[in-house]
RNA sequence: GACUCCUUGGUCAAGCGGUUAAGACAUCGCCCUUUCACGGCGGUAACACGGGUUCAAGUCCCGUAGGAGUCACCA
C-alpha cells in the first residue's frame, strides 16, 4: 500500500508556521515512504474565507518547496481538490448514514440552539445537543425535509461506551462516547462540516496517515465512528503538538507573530527556516543538526516526535539563519543582499560588492542589512564619548591629536585604494611607534559616527571615497576641538 | 467546569531501569582581532512535587501541581 498524506488547511489568510510544519511533516513522511502528498483545500466556509487566500497557499508551499503530488492546481486522480467544488458529493454519504441510523436530519435552529446553549450555561453545564430531533418519525422528517423547512445532518453517537485508537504518536487515545456530542455533519446551506468533509474526503482519496494539528485529538473517535459505520478503514493517525509563541500563548498572526511570509520578507531564508521548523518537534538520531529538504526526507522519523508544544524560539531561527548565509557562495550571498544595500546606498560608483565581501559574515539576516550599513549613506549624530576606548587606548584629547596630524597625510593621497590607503596609515604608525588602535580607533569613530562596523577604518574610507573621509575627519576634529 | 493529552537547564532537546544526565541556541569568561561579528577554548544552568514497584527510577505505576487542547451549522 503506498503512503498518501495530505495537507488540508483552510484559505483563511497567510500560511502559519505550525502549518507549515505540520505540511512540512505530512510532505516528509509521505517522501520518505515512497507516498504521496497531497494538497486539500478545506473551504466549507465561506463566511470565514479570505480572498486570494488560496493563491496564498499555493504561493506559500512553492516558496517552502514543499512539492505536493495532487492538488488543486497540479491535478490528480482524485479531485477536485477544493471542496466547495465537491460540494455534492458529502449529502449522498450522509443520506446512507441516515438510512443506517448513524445520523438523522435535525430542525432545531440556531436561534433555539443558541438559548439552550445559554441556559444550559447559566446551570453550570456543559451543553450538549439532546438528540430531540432523533425522535422524529422517519415520515415526518422526510416530509419536512421535502417542505423545503430548513435543516442540518447530526451524527448519531452511540450514548454509551467508549471510542478509542492508536494514534501514533500519542499512543492509545480513548473517549467515553457520553463525551461526544452529536455533531453537525452537513449544514443547513448544505455544504458539508469539517467532521464530515475530512472523513469522506481522506477515505476518497485514499489518504492513509492523517497528520494534522492536537486540536483535532479528542474529537477524532467520532470520525472514527464515522470510518465505522460506512464499513471503511480507519487511517492512521498522527496528531502533532501545537507550535507555542510562550509556555502559554501559542504563536498566532493576531499577537504579531510572523508567518513564513513574513520571514522570507524579512531576510530570512527558506532552507533555514524549514530547517529549524523540522527541529522544532522532531529530533534526529544522531547530532546533526543541519538539513536541506532531501536530507530530512532521508532522516525524519515518527519516532523522533515530540509530544509536548514546542516554543518558537527566534533567536535560534536567527541562528540558523545567520549559519545558512555564511555557507552561501559569495555570489549567492551578493545577489540577495544588492536590493537590501541599494535601499540604503543609492550611488552608481558605489563598490556594492566590497561592502557585501565586508558584511557576509555578520548578515545574521537580510533586513538587519540596512542599520549595518546605514551610516554609510549619512554620518550619523554621535557622541565624542565613542572616542575613549579603554582597550584601545583612547580618549578625545589623543584622538584630537591623532586626526589633526594624519588628516593631511591622507589628503595627500592620490590613488585612494584600500592598499594605499593601509600602507600610508601604516607608515604613520610605524613613525610615530603607537599601537595601531591609537590610530584606527578615531578614525573609525570620525568617519562612522559608530561603535560597530562591518570592516575596519581602512575598508570604510575606501567605501567612502577620499572626499567623503575627509570631510567626515575633519567633521571629527571640529566635535572634538569644540 | 468536564473530557483528553503533556511535563529533563531560559529555549529546542538526547535519554527507552544501572550515564560524571548528551548536543544546540541563548548567557557568562578567556583567546584571536584596527571595532563588532565570525572562529577557538572554557564556565553557569535541568529530570515539577509526593508516594509506590525494583537490588537499582529521569526512565514503570498511582496521586498532586502546572500547562495545553477540546467542548460551534470554525476548521
Amino acid at each position: 500500500m503506498t503512503v498518501r498524506t495530505r495537507f488540508a488547511p483552510s484559505p483563511t489568510g497567510y500560511l502559519h508556521l505550525g502549518g507549515l510544519r505540520t505540511a512540512l511533516y505530512c510532505y516528509l513522511f509521505a517522501k520518505q515512504n515512497n507516498g504521496r502528498f497531497i494538497l486539500r483545500i478545506e473551504d466549507t466556509d465561506q463566511e470565514r474565507e479570505v480572498a486570494g487566500a488560496i493563491d496564498m497557499i499555493y504561493a506559500s508551499m512553492r516558496a517552502a518547496g514543499l512539492d505536493y503530488d495532487e492538488g488543486p492546481d497540479v491535478g490528480g486522480d482524485f479531485g477536485p481538490y477544493i471542496q466547495s467544488e465537491r460540494k455534492d458529493i458529502y449529502l449522498p454519504y450522509a443520506m446512507e448514514l441516515i438510512d443506517k441510523g448513524y445520523a438523522y436530519p435535525c430542525f432545531c435552529t440556531k436561534d433555539e440552539l443558541a438559548e439552550r446553549r445559554e441556559s444550559a450555561q447559566n446551570r453550570g453545564e456543559t451543553f450538549k445537543y439532546d438528540k430531540k430531533c432523533l425522535h422524529i418519525s422517519k415520515d415526518e422528517a422526510k416530509r419536512r425535509m421535502a417542505s423545503g423547512e430548513s435543516y442540518v445532518i447530526r451524527q448519531n453517537i452511540p450514548s454509551d461506551g467508549v471510542s478509542s485508537y492508536e494514534d501514533l504518536l500519542f499512543g492509545h487515545v480513548e473517549v467515553p462516547n457520553s463525551e461526544l456530542d452529536d455533531n453537525v455533519l452537513i449544514k443547513a446551506d448544505g455544504m458539508p462540516t469539517y467532521n464530515f468533509a475530512n472523513v469522506i474526503d481522506d477515505h476518497l482519496m485514499g489518504i492513509t496517515h492523517v497528520m494534522r494539528g492536537t486540536e483535532y485529538i479528542s474529537s477524532t473517535p467520532k470520525y472514527n465512528l464515522l470510518y465505522d459505520a460506512f464499513g471503511w478503514e480507519r487511517p492512521s493517525y498522527i496528531h502533532l503538538p501545537v507550535v507555542m509563541k510562550d509556555a502559554t500563548r501559542k504563536l498566532s498572526k493576531r499577537y504579531g507573530d510572523p508567518s513564513f511570509e513574513d520571514l522570507l520578507n524579512m531576510g530570512y531564508v527558506r532552507d533555514a527556516i524549514i530547517n529549524f521548523i523540522a527541529l522544532l518537534g522532531w529530533s534526529p538520531k544522531d547530532n546533526n543538526e543541519f538539513f536541506t529538504l532531501p536530507e530530512l526526507v532521508k532522516a525524519f522519523s515518527l519516532e523522533g516526535l515530540s509530544k509536548s508544544p514546542a516554543i518558537f524560539n527566534m533567536d535560534k531561527l536567527t541562528w540558523f539563519n545567520a549559519e545558512y548565509i555564511r555557507r552561501m557562495s559569495f555570489e549567492e550571498y551578493y545577489d540577495m543582499a544588492l536590493p537590501w544595500m541599494k535601499n540604503v546606498i543609492n550611488n552608481n560608483n558605489f563598490d556594492y560588492k566590497r561592502l557585501a565581501e565586508l558584511c557576509h559574515g555578520r548578515t545574521e539576516a537580510f533586513s538587519y542589512l540596512p542599520e549595518l550599513i546605514d551610516f554609510i549613506a549619512e554620518l550619523p549624530e554621535y557622541s565624542t564619548d565613542l572616542y575613549t576606548h579603554k582597550k584601545m587606548k583612547t580618549n578625545s584629547e589623543n584622538s584630537l591629536e591623532i586626526l589633526k596630524e594624519i588628516l593631511p597625510i591622507l589628503e595627500n593621497i592620490e590613488d585612494w585604494s584600500e592598499e594605499n590607503i593601509h600602507n600610508t596609515i601604516a607608515e604613520f604608525i610605524a613613525k610615530k611607534e603607537v599601537k595601531n588602535g591609537l590610530v584606527y580607533w578615531p578614525l573609525r569613530v570620525a568617519i562612522s559616527g559608530k561603535q560597530n562596523t562591518p570592516g575596519g577604518a581602512i575598508e570604510i574610507m575606501y567605501l567612502l571615497g577620499k572626499h567623503e573621509s575627509i570631510k567626515r575627519i575633519k567633521n571629527g576634529i571640529e566635535k572634538l576641538g569644540e
